[in-house]
DNA sequence: AGCACGCCGACT
DNA sequence: GTCGGCGTGCTC
């Protein structure tokens, strides 16, 4: 053999890097290349991962680079360790991360005009508002760490973040570095890019989902030609290879969005954490409910502490209510046309708010007209035939399944008795739309939900009309819950509390506890410090949950304290490291079989080496959604003081995968986020 | 994951 | 006789 001899991830789900004869190119590492792969002459992507690889006596024949890529540039060496970081933490092949790293198309090649709307929008540029004491404090104290390091800002809702942010990215600027401001896709709202267009203008590139791929092209160029110098994004942004980047932002830290449940399952924050680790630049995460994972490392000192307790000109936090809908029932009905979703003093409340023109928002996080329908004779409840889930009435004819989308027609007659009248159990958001309708037939209701709101546009129009108070009542999922800012809005409405911390997840309380506070935030964001606050009224059946409890009281670190006591006693994160590894099957028996294989693996391994015996293995048990998609689902789950170790014990518990039955899947997620 | 090779059923 | 079903195995 002669020639150079380099190492090339390439572009398949093989783990394994190839050695290739470099040829007549001379190429470095982080280079984009094609290879010949495989049979016939078919070229894949790769990229150079080491040169100078040894080629002699080799038990195949090499093959030879057949070109760079036409475009797109050399992957900077930070990058590289970083992709390399990724793949390993994740378990997920080198080759596949690489594609994240580069635009779906060529570049332009003449410029034709888009008849789609700006993504930037071109404003009045204007200077950022002056910061109060705390702000520049927190400014200051990150500024004089240009380095690595990760701080984490504490702030109430309507503490004035965005402005440190604003300010923290101005100073990059001057800097002559870039930023990247990361968020999750819920918060990514028209009315944030515009706040960052009037202070930075034509410096913007964006990236999200709802782009074509040739938008996101040509964003993607900008930023990395440098002709833009900050990158907001959701958390794919994080793969764009900017140059000479200086502050990494992530707001809203401790959003689930941040974190990507298929193919490569990874966390944004936590990617971001390592860039920004690689690349030598301040992180900075920001949220008024931080997650326990990152409260606990600020407490620890691995992040720097920031907390921000004034909210901006001193507008007041919102008044909390719990109201106990057990109680409800034995009240003197005083409004018969009331329906039974809705508490007396909330009612009260929303005749008060709409004479006096105010907005009022109304959450339920559930969609639909029901969450099951039951046959009142027979006791059958109509279920999706793809998963283990209730189907839920949409309209007054649609039977529609929220994980498969599988639709049927409802007739009200049971199809199992054939005698029996099926009734609505529970409530979604569209029954909620109906009632409300006919409770106040002279008011201007809109729907927020997946059903109801599709594209950012839909998004778009719907904050417009709230803005121009052309909505009197606004009843929605999660979705009103992020990011909105209405001067008008001063009443929120929590219908159903109970619903989001039903669901068996250890993380359940955590995100209940977020969404209440979140929510509550939504009220009153714009009253003066004389003004009456704005009010929150939270229904529940359970008004003593600790969700609720510490919310009402506003006490984040009451909450926390007791919550991570819980956790440590569990062995639950942020104290122990958990791996969930999914076996999903067309066969029920099969699933049922492999996952009693794949934990007397796991046992035995556990047992063959000293290291391994402190994880612990849960499990094999059913996934809360046993069946999803026609796949059939168990699961284990993988608990570690250290997540090196657990890393070594699923790549040697995976190394074997001859024994996996035909159609059987088993896949890996590191740090889950979501155990259904 | 793709994609080729390979070994049995129903078609002009 | 051949077209094509998708089971199995490989990719420097």
């Amino acid at each position: 053999m002669s020639g150079r001899g380099v190492l090339v991830a390439v572009d398949t789900l093989l783990n394994e890097r190839f050695t290739y004869l470099e040829g007549n190119i001379s190429v470095e590492r982080g280079d984009v290349v094609y290879v010949p792969f495989g049979k016939g002459n078919k070229k894949l992507l790769g990229v150079v991962v080491k040169t100078d690889a040894p080629i002699d006596n080799l038990p195949y024949e090499l093959k030879t680079l057949t070109s760079f890529h036409e475009e797109w540039p050399r992957l900077s060496e930070p990058h590289m360790r970083w992709l390399e970081w990724i793949s390993e933490y994740y378990m997920h092949p080198i080759g596949w991360v690489l594609k994240l790293c580069f635009p779906p198309l060529l570049k332009k090649v003449k410029g034709q005009k888009s008849k789609r709307p700006a993504i930037v929008p071109e404003v009045e540029q204007s200077e950022g508002h002056k910061l109060n004491a705390e702000q520049s404090h927190c400014v200051e104290t990150i500024s004089q760490m240009p380095g690595f390091a990760t701080h984490l800002i504490h702030g109430v809702t309507g503490a004035g973040k965005t402005e440190i942010y604003l300010e923290l990215f101005s100073r990059t600027l001057h800097a002559g570095k870039r930023g990247l401001f990361l968020l999750p896709e819920i918060s990514l709202t028209p009315q944030l890019i515009h706040r960052f267009a009037k202070r930075f203008g034509g410096e913007i590139a964006v990236l999200h989902s709802q782009l074509t791929d040739r938008e996101r092209t040509n964003q993607w160029w900008d930023i990395v030609e440098g002709r833009k110098k900050i990158l907001i994004g959701a958390r794919s942004a994080i793969f764009c290879p900017i140059e000479d980047l200086g502050l990494i932002v992530i707001d809203e830290e401790h959003e689930s969005g941040f974190k990507q449940d298929e193919m490569l399952k990874y966390s944004g924050r936590d990617a971001a954490i390592m860039l920004g680790r690689f690349r030598d630049c301040p992180v900075i995460l920001g949220s008024a409910t931080p997650s326990l994972e990152s409260w606990k490392n600020a407490i620890d000192k691995k992040f720097v502490f920031h907390q921000i307790k004034q909210r901006v000109n001193a507008r007041p936090l919102p008044d909390i209510e719990v109201v106990d809908m057990r109680a409800e029932k034995d009240l003197p009905q005083k409004y018969p046309m009331k329906p039974f979703w809705l508490s007396q003093v909330l009612y009260e409340e929303m005749l008060n708010s709409l004479a006096r023109k105010e907005q009022i928002a109304l959450l339920l996080n559930r969609r639909g007209m029901a969450q099951a329908v039951f046959c009142q004779s027979c006791g059958h409840t109509a279920q999706c035939p793809n998963c283990d889930i209730s189907l839920s009435l949409h309209g007054s004819a649609h039977l529609v399944c929220h994980y498969c989308d599988y639709h049927e027609n409802f007739k009200s007659k049971c199809p199992d008795c054939a005698e029996g009248e099926r009734v609505n159990l529970g409530l979604g958001t569209e029954r909620v739309e109906d009632d409300l309708r006919k409770l106040f037939p002279d008011k201007i209701i809109a729907r927020a939900d997946r059903d109801e709101i599709q594209s950012r546009a839909e998004m778009e129009e719907l904050v417009e009309k709230m803005e121009k108070s052309e909505i009197d009542i606004l009843i929605g999922t999660q979705m009103i819950a992020k990011g909105l800012d209405f001067s008008n809005l001063k009443l929120v409405g929590l219908l159903l509390a109970d619903i989001s911390f039903n669901i068996p997840d250890f993380r359940a309380s955590e995100k209940s506890f977020q969404l209440i506070t979140q929510m509550s935030g939504r009220a009153g964001r714009h009253v003066k410090e004389d003004e009456a606050p704005g009010r929150v009224y939270i229904q529940t059946y359970n008004t003593t949950h600790e969700s609720i409890v510490f919310a009402k009281n506003h006490d984040y670190e009451g909450f926390v304290a007791n919550e991570l006591i819980q956790r440590q006693q569990l062995n639950y994160p942020p104290f122990h490291k958990i791996a969930s590894l999914k076996i999903q099957s067309p066969d029920q028996r099969t699933v049922y079989q492999a996952s009693e294989i794949l934990a007397q693996r796991a046992e035995a391994l556990k047992n063959k080496f000293e290291i391994f015996r402190e994880i612990e293995v849960l499990g094999p048990a059913e996934a809360p959604i046993a069946k999803l998609k026609n796949q059939f689902r168990h699961h284990l789950l993988l608990k570690c003081g250290q997540h090196k170790t657990l890393n070594q014990f699923i790549q040697k518990l995976m190394s074997d995968s001859k024994w996996i039955p035909k159609q059987t899947k088993i896949s890996v997620d590191v740090d889950p986020l979501n155990l259904l």
